[in-house]
DNA sequence: GTCTATATTGAGATAGAC
DNA sequence: GTCTATCTCAATATAGAC
């Protein structure tokens, strides 16, 4: 996935403040009622203006969802390649991998949950095909690191990396259902504790 | 939660074989197109009969996703009940809880596919609070079988009993995105390598 | 039990004034 | 950049004939 471009100045829409704003507005709307169950007269009136008015700043309710999502694609990834070139070992490079993933339900819940609620629906759509090009591209990054540390050794050479990668995703980005940021537990022990279970298991060493 | 009634005669309304394959026709389409995302007139369609018609049979649209998921539930909470009582260990009932719900993504698709999409949204309707008296219900069975096996010893000390059920029950109820009847792993398979990575972990044992 | 016909509601989007 | 006014379409649901 090549990342040419600034996460802030992506496709050929120009930036503005209002449209970013709008963006976070409908993103905390899409996350918490469904982007179906979302209409543009609430994202309009969440931005204080009437909803003739949004189709001045996006032409139709997906590419608000589109650049949504789009942007936080170009992020995760972004992050993922640097992890992956910093790792010492295999078994760094998946804690970072982990690392990431939990931080990015924190920090970009709603993209997060939108793209984890909405990807099924979103793909009837042509124009966000590149929704499963990403989500191709970051299997891609997870086998990697899963192959790689099973073929060291450091990880267990019985697992199944296919299964085990969707077993971990699953787990993980999940947390965005039930993940409270003003919670008790803190998105970075809940990565910690994840982490704990992941490699070493449930069961007593006995 | 009390199971008094068999799962085919449950609430008021009169059995039908008509009724249950329609029931049987809008999951199916429920899964794999939402339940907003699906039209009366296209589960009248599938039946063979015209939008009109099926009100006949179900008075809303809400009844027909209220059937699916209410059997479904009651099977499911019975399953668990008889296998705790049936377990010798703590490891075992955790055994066959996993097995129990990866069957039921292979044996009621379409209902668990609808639970895990549609709770949220259908939560915001009153007749549907008892999906999460439910999700409650089944959150105290696991909940009890991982703080017993921490109390014996069975299961690491050190792990969170609440974030540990939220992982697994991520994990395991996920698989109906992915999960496909005629594809390469089967249910079982894929519970038994779950398994080995919950309660061994991923790590290797040097 | 199914059909025809239609009431009713609410959605996304547009045109043009300000 | 926002508003007023409205178009168009598609959805759930209903009434009553057959």
């Amino acid at each position: 996935m090549a990342l040419t471009r600034a996460s802030s100045e992506r496709r050929d829409e120009p930036r503005s403040a209002r449209r970013d704003e709008i963006v976070a507005l409908a993103g905390e709307m899409f996350a918490a009622r469904g982007f179906a169950g979302t209409t543009v007269r609430e994202i309009a009136d969440a931005a204080g203006i009437l909803s003739g008015s949004l189709y001045h700043h996006f032409d139709s309710k997906e590419s608000i969802v589109d650049e949504l999502l789009s942007t936080f694609l170009a992020d995760t990834m972004a992050a993922y390649e640097a992890a992956i070139a910093r790792a010492d070992t295999h078994t760094d490079a998946l804690r970072s991998l982990v690392q990431i993933a939990f931080a990015a339900v924190h920090d970009h819940r709603a993209a997060v949950a939108v793209m984890h609620q909405e990807f099924h629906t979103l793909l009837q759509f042509p124009r966000f095909e590149y929704l499963r090009t990403a989500s191709d591209d970051a299997e891609r990054v997870w086998l990697g690191v899963l192959r790689a540390g099973m073929q060291t050794g450091e990880f267990r050479r019985s697992a199944d990396p296919a299964l085990t990668y969707r077993f971990i995703r699953d787990a993980v980005w999940n947390t965005v259902r039930w993940y409270e940021p003003t919670g008790r537990y803190r998105i970075g022990t809940i990565a910690n504790r994840y982490l704990d279970l992941l490699l070493d298991g449930l069961g007593n060493e006995t």
